[in-house]
DNA sequence: TTGTAAGCGTTATCAC
DNA sequence: GTGATAACGCTTACAA
């Protein structure tokens, strides 16, 4: 077993001193051409590589960031994280994730785990529990700190930092117009429980678009779903018992669940309903039929959050106290397909 | 700005040593119970935490894991991710992770990347390029270090080391031969290009499942598609022109995605032609008609190798020599739905 | 009971 | 040109 090699190790070996070796490493003028050579070939040789902790202790910077995203298993933060690693990796940043689960304590340990010292800065969407606890003192500790946050999609205007959400409101809002322009005139909503933040704001833009295009606001034709649970009853005594025909569902779950369901109901789609979901995955484009759907650029989302963090991370020497800080809106785009074709 | 505060801004404070903080803040047995007193409420109400790095530097152990994965936009990574995650932290461990994007050269960077002190051990499943290349100088490297490693799902037998897999192989034949059981005849098999192991093995699965049933072995009923890239065209031209009446996919979008081109060709599924797919992830279960497939079990492979990575990392010191790697076989099950019921 | 000092691996300042 | 020293924040023998 080859152990790491150390300056330490280097300089006992070539019989000068520790300084030396690390000037010689960085090719520094002060030292002599041959001392250099020799050094840097012994270096070479056994695969010496500055220890990252010792560094970081010494600048006070980890190049590393933190990521706490409610879940893993989930194609929008999946997407998300991949903007954001490609962009740190390619800046010299590693990833740290950790994952809430849902959870306001799970988000408290993670942070306060990850803010002493591991990291130089956060990304996050909150916690699904942080949202309907509305507690938000880890997140304020953490900018009291110092430490630059970003948050995206699920944001809370309670902190003062910087942002990425999508304009919901505005996307459901086109989707519903839409909908309305192909001669829908009953237009049912499938959307969350316990109203988190998004799904508020997509619920908000269908209303205003039925409003604004003076159809009656059925509150019988929205469905409030659990967010993860699996509850296939309730839906399905909702399309049975109503008349609609059209859907706009806050996720492409919900969305391609409903589908099936409507189908075995014997309904067909597009031509008795037409559906639009959120999150523009997988999913969407391998139903049948496919399903139209708001792309909501989670990519560029990600890397969004990190250009912006990485950004005050490598300037916050300076500015110290002019605190800006920036929401950046990443519009939403429908991609249609197949469960919305045609003109009724 | 309140910064974070350390050992040395209490001492000073306090007008005591740094070791006295230390010592009280560990309520040791050494320091005077009202210097203790006094120290711990100072240290709490100015909120002091330890530094994680300073800390890392000290132990030589980092508290941190390695994870790379070839992506992370991919059901079975990601559930397998979120196993380690939940087992990491629950240890105390916090998760780092890199994708290598199926490429060598990010494989070999991320790693040295973190090898440098920034993790206590890595868990891996190797990019499609390594197995083509059949390199695996940069794991080496690592182990011979004393870096404990892991592999899952895409391993190697190079390279000595603990290991997770499933039992790919009889995975594929218990599927087919349940399709033959049901009366299924004329078994056609779908599966990527370029040899990833995994599809490799499940291909053997198959073959050996048609031949110990006295079936045919017929190369025309096996397509290759290429891993990611979408490529209709050629699965259209296989399925028109070939008859079949059962198909074994090596993973869920393969699956459901055939089954859609199929339905198009105006042939019914389950009735006319059953599908089995491999990963039961979202897809599976929300498609027309559900889909019936092999349950990787992820999660408890990402728990599995954090487990057996944690052992390893938590052990090292002492049995320095006795090397012992073990493989854990995660066996796979196959969850029945509607794309293979009935019997013909 | 408290404090001093060395050490983890690096870098930067200053002396020789 | 080269090296000693201090520092980053913490732990821990060992002194006092």
């Amino acid at each position: 077993m080859k152990r790491k090699i150390t300056l330490k190790h280097i300089a006992r070996e070539l019989d000068v001193s520790i300084s030396t070796v690390s000037k010689a490493l960085k090719n520094s003028e002060e030292i002599g051409q041959d001392t250099k050579e020799k050094i840097q070939a012994f270096a070479r040789l056994y695969n010496y590589r500055p220890n990252n902790i010792a560094i970081s202790l010494k600048n006070k910077k980890t190049k590393n960031i933190g990521v706490i995203i409610p879940d893993i298993v989930h194609h929008f933060f999946t997407t998300v994280f991949r903007g954001i690693e490609q962009y740190a990796n390619a800046k010299g940043y590693n990833v740290i994730v950790c994952v809430s689960d849902e959870s306001f304590d799970k988000e408290v340990i993670n942070m306060e785990m990850l803010a002493n010292g591991s990291i130089d800065g956060f990304i996050m969407a909150l916690a699904g529990e942080t949202q309907l606890k509305n507690d938000y003192n880890h997140l304020k500790e953490v900018t009291e700190q110092g430490i630059p946050l970003v948050l995206f999609d699920r944001v809370t205007d309670e902190i003062h930092c910087d942002k990425v959400i999508i304009n919901d409101e505005e996307a459901a809002y086109l989707a519903v117009k839409k909908l309305i322009a192909s001669g829908r005139k009953k237009i049912a909503l499938v959307t969350t429980e316990g109203y988190l933040n998004v799904s508020a704001k997509r619920t908000e833009g269908y209303y205003r678009a039925l409003r604004e295009h003076g159809l009656e606001v059925k509150p019988d034709l929205v469905l409030e779903l659990p967010y993860q649970k699996e509850d296939d009853k309730k839906s399905e005594a909702f399309f049975k018992n109503r008349s609609m025909d059209a859907v706009l569902c806050v996720n492409e779950i919900f969305a391609v669940k409903s589908m099936g369901i409507v189908q075995r109901l014997g309904k067909r789609v597009p031509e008795d309903i037409a559906f639009v979901g959120f999150t523009d995955g997988i999913l969407s484009r391998l139903s049948t039929p496919t399903l139209t759907s708001v792309d909501q650029h989670g990519e560029l989302m990600g890397e969004t959050a990190a250009r912006m963090l990485i950004e005050k991370i490598e300037n916050d020497h300076d500015q110290e106290e002019e605190e800006s800080y920036e929401t950046q809106i990443i519009r939403a785009t429908l991609v249609e397909r197949e469960s919305t074709l045609g003109q009724v």
